[in-house]
DNA sequence: CTTAAGATTCTATAACTATCGAACTATCAT
DNA sequence: ATGATAGTTCGATAGTTATAGAATCTTAAG
């Protein structure tokens, strides 16, 4: 991987907003165990964290629990699909998204 | 660390040049060894890597081995530095800097 | 003391980013 | 069909960032 991917996967994550979401997302904090985070990752009302349901709806739980607005969020799930670090498809009103975990090793390689 | 710190992170190593800087660093490519880094990472002209002496000097040969002004390479550093990736100081005319392997180890610990 | 070299700070600017709201498209339920 | 729900796209705006150049400060050498 060239280093302009890698710089592009870092400014992925480099807006707190957006790496909140990839946290969701990584850490599995909606996954049908419930899988607890950190608190330092906890969200405020835990409407998302507590929902059960897996990854799926994925979008509308993350609109339900950060204070940004539809477009916002949007952009953001683009800009991480963009820097390959998830993949996200909709089945008809259903939002699943999940993390690319090729992607993120080769961020551990990187760093070796 | 709290999840603000790792996006500061993120973002310092979000601009392709800083990146460059950073691995220039990280890789130790000015090493006494002279120890090689991946095709991928090498500099135009060679004239950084190639050079003996260490991580000293290390602000005037990236400024030659990179088209960049030296504000901006000295802002670059300075990016670095507050993200806590590196740490450097002057001795005399010499510019010394190294990496914090605690927070790299961090991002590795916070991917896991 | 003067000069040169190394690095920082300041100012300006062009480019980019995060965010919102409105308009739009697609899907589902009635 | 109608209305409700889910997500995208567009346009505007306020804020941030990368960059260069000029002025400045710091250290070393003559």
């Amino acid at each position: 991987m060239e280093l302009s991917n890698y710089s592009k996967i870092f400014k992925a994550l480099s807006n707190e907003q957006r790496l909140k979401i990839f946290m969701m997302i990584y850490k599995n904090c909606c996954s049908p165990e419930g899988a607890v985070i950190g608190s330092e990752f906890q969200l405020k009302g835990e409407s998302c964290c507590s929902v059960k349901g897996g990854l799926e709806k994925a979008f509308t739980r993350i609109c339900d629990c950060m204070n940004l607005s539809r477009s916002t969020v949007s952009h953001h799930f683009k800009e991480l699909q963009n820097a390959g670090l998830i993949t996200c498809e909709r089945e008809g009103q259903t939002y699943r998204c999940k993390i690319n975990k090729e992607v993120v090793d080769s961020i551990k390689d990187f760093l070796k």
